[in-house]
DNA sequence: TCACAAACCCTTTTT
DNA sequence: GGGTTTGTGA
């Protein structure tokens, strides 16, 4: 180890250790919130490449965000001092796409095959299941479309699942065979299938897995502990056992337990990969002392960790403020009233973060914002190329590109309205699956035989879409989408669009004219267009760089992860809320909670604030909630109670109308008890929470299952 | 076929 | 409460 390279300067101990490994070891680096990780896992690149002269080809770096990914590059290409277009480094989805395009022969794809976004994808599974004849209400869409991607996710196929005798499964089954099916004939790809086909395109093709075990000599993976089955075995096939592995997670910091991330994955590592050694990074260079002996206090709560205690050697710094406010419009009065005072002492608005666990929390404190004037931006919702206008432009310039895509067909063949109704449709898909043909073929040749309304309606469109073709044939990728935009009559019609008052969904497409521009088509192996409609697949997002980063920033905290501020607002600390009511009977959901508190108190540099309402309004109903368990968990040396002076409960409950918080009818509630409902019939009360107008209860219904309902909406009959 | 009203849902969301 | 989807009547 020589401690006088340039990639080695500035490094703590741990870090240096972490970066300077043996090349030949694996290597599990337990890297703490705000430790440095990001730093130590592209030092490790630069300094295998630069160091131990292993070739830029050899190395494949896994991240989960194109952010990440994109980050990882700029910087490497920045430590190295020269660009690293062809380097293997990106997402898990980028780089299982980059495999299936290469070999789409041998995944049995064609070339031109399509990415689908989860809303393509639902749309899919809707239609197909409308022509089977399967019950909506009884099988929600959303649900089975949630059971096939975790099936994928796990990495089984529909014939490798047995449901027993659970109907549902045993029908999400059938629905996942029809859909695979679906997919196959159109060549379409979902986001765990890019995964789960990649893994199987190597796991049937030795040849080619030999080749990349040989090649891959270092894989490098960040934020591990996010990791599912099947993107844990795709690595662990690509795994030699003589060529390397580096992992850099956080078990504490796991919080997509809901989607199929296993956190176990770290542990099993030590299995998989013998000998590995393990480091942790435990010093952080973000927060104050008192933020992280709060946050290891909290986090201490949960069983099974890998164990990790951060420190700092920079100061206590400030008490943790907890606020106590009468309801939500008071919780974001005060988080508003303390931004403004940290303004005026000299913060800018964008050290401000409020960090909340639902996005429909975001709506008070947008509201009490755009009352104070107060500049803020809202991140989650949608991203830019899932929005319906940014998708609509898309499948134009698909459908322009390859006829036979039939999902781009489907969303514009009567948008903007040209009046080609469900009927016509529905005879064009008949026609098309009778003479295996796509959809817009289908529509030139039904065409002189339908009514004269919807003929001359298909006529036009097919004109449109020809003149379209001739006229982008000679344009380049931005002056194609600007043409496509007017011809298509997307421009014409979101300018004339009266419920877009903001015209954002002009600037939108103006945009994208933008994005095309800016789109740096590098891939030899496709061309531009598929290059690019590619991307605003997998990369949803897009660079918003003429943001004014002058904004107080409200976001989930899932969101959050990763970032940091100088000022947290952790807000809506309270029973059922955060934690979710959902999570309070399984400990793995509630340790999940519990991880997301402790993200969310870490993203904070300088000070955090906790705030908790008495009262809150939730789907049109008064909610009273207790203060959040995490609350308790956190030492009371560090915590400074605002207001348990100035308010108090009883004056609080003394104010509002005596509400009787019991209901008359309680004592039918049992669990055990038989009631009837309306619509859902005979069933058998399981479970019962909250009180007043707010209270639930879980009914298993015979015929519609297990379902919540609010008792005072629910009408129920008890028997 | 379309436009509007009623009905419905409702944690988090890297790809 | 609010945003989206479904159903109905012109």
């Amino acid at each position: 180890m020589n401690p006088d390279l340039k990639i080695l300067q500035g490094l703590n101990n741990k870090q240096l250790e972490s970066v300077s490994l043996d090349v030949n070891t694996n290597a599990l680096i337990l890297a703490g919130a705000g430790s440095g990780k990001t730093r130590v896992l592209t030092h490790r690149i630069a300094y295998l490449i630069q160091e131990k002269n292993i070739p830029l080809e050899s190395i494949l770096a896994v991240t989960f965000t194109n952010k990440a990914a994109g980050e990882m590059r700029d910087r490497l290409s920045l430590i190295l001092r020269r660009p690293i277009p062809n380097m293997w480094v990106g997402t898990f989805h980028g780089l299982a796409h980059r495999l299936l395009r290469l070999h789409h022969d041998k995944a049995n794809l064609s070339a031109q095959f399509q990415i689908l976004d989860s809303q393509d994808q639902f749309r899919i599974i809707k239609r197909l299941m409308k022509e089977n004849q399967v019950d909506e209400s009884k099988y929600p869409v959303k649900q089975i479309q949630w059971f096939i991607n975790s099936q994928k996710d796990e990495g089984l196929r529909p014939q490798d699942i047995d449901p027993g005798y659970n109907f549902f499964i045993k029908k999400s089954v059938e629905i996942y065979t029809l859909y695979e099916a679906h997919c196959q004939r159109n060549d379409l790809i979902d986001f765990a299938e890019l995964l789960l086909r990649s893994y199987e395109l190597l796991k049937n093709n030795e040849d080619l897995l030999n080749h990349f075990k040989s090649r891959f000599s270092h894989i490098l993976i960040d934020e591990f502990q996010d990791t599912n089955k099947i993107q844990y075995n795709w690595i662990k096939q690509l795994y030699s056992g003589s060529n390397h592995l580096f992992c850099v997670g956080d078990d504490d910091q796991s919080i997509y337990g809901w989607r199929g991330a296993r956190v176990e994955n770290i542990q099993k590592l030590e299995t998989d990969f013998n000998p590995l050694k393990t480091i942790r990074l435990e010093q952080n260079y973000r927060s104050t002392g008192t933020i992280l002996s709060a946050s290891n206090q909290l986090i201490s709560n949960n069983t099974d960790r890998l164990g990790k205690s951060l420190w700092t050697d920079s100061g206590d710094g400030e008490m943790i403020d907890v606020y106590e406010a009468r309801d939500e419009i008071n919780e974001a009065e005060y988080v508003t009233s303390k931004i403004k005072a940290l303004v005026s002492a000299d913060a800018n608005y964008s050290d401000c973060a409020i960090l909340y666990r639902s996005n429909a929390q975001s709506r008070a404190f947008e509201e009490v914002l755009i009352k104070h004037n107060l500049p803020y931006v809202i991140y989650g919702g949608l991203r830019f190329f899932e929005r319906a206008e940014i998708k609509d432009a898309m499948c134009y310039l698909r459908l322009s590109h390859a006829k036979n895509d039939d999902v781009a067909f489907e969303r514009i063949v009567n948008f903007p309205p040209r009046g080609i109704g469900n009927s016509t449709l529905q005879k064009i898909r008949e026609y098309a699956q009778q003479n295996l043909t796509s959809l817009y073929i289908a529509a030139k040749e039904i065409q002189p035989d339908l009514s004269t309304r919807a003929s001359n309606s298909i006529k036009s469109f097919v004109e449109q879409m020809e003149s379209i073709d001739d006229a982008i044939k000679h344009l380049n990728l931005s002056e194609k989408v600007a043409k496509i935009l007017t011809l298509s009559g997307l421009m014409n019609y979101y300018e004339n669009d009266k419920s877009d008052k903001a015209g954002s969904k002009k600037d939108n497409l103006e945009e994208l004219i933008a994005a095309a521009k800016n789109y740096l088509h590098e891939d030899e192996e496709i061309d531009e267009i598929t290059g690019f409609i590619s991307l605003a697949t997998l990369e949803s997002s897009v660079e918003s760089n003429h943001n004014p980063q002058q904004n107080i920033q409200l976001m989930t905290i899932h969101s959050a992860k990763g970032l940091e501020f100088e000022n947290v607002f952790l807000v809506g600390m309270e029973e059922d809320l955060f934690p979710t009511n959902r999570s309070k009977e399984e400990s793995h959901l509630l340790s999940e909670e519990r991880r997301l508190c402790y993200v969310g108190m870490t993203r904070a540099r300088k000070k955090l604030t906790l705030t908790h309402a008495i009262k809150r309004f939730i789907h049109g109903q008064s909610i009273y909630a207790y203060p959040s368990r995490f609350l308790s968990e956190i030492p009371d040396q560090h915590l400074n109670w605002i207001n348990e002076n100035q308010h108090s409960l009883q004056s609080q409950f003394s104010n509002s109308p005596a509400k009787s918080i019991v209901p008359e009818s309680t004592s039918q509630l049992a669990i055990g008890a038989s009631v009837r409902h309306a619509k859902f019939g005979m069933g058998t009360i399981t479970n019962f929470e909250g009180s007043g107008d707010s209270q639930r209860v879980q009914v298993n219904f015979q015929s519609a299952g297990s379902k919540w309902l609010i008792l005072s909406y629910a009408n129920l009959d008890f028997i």
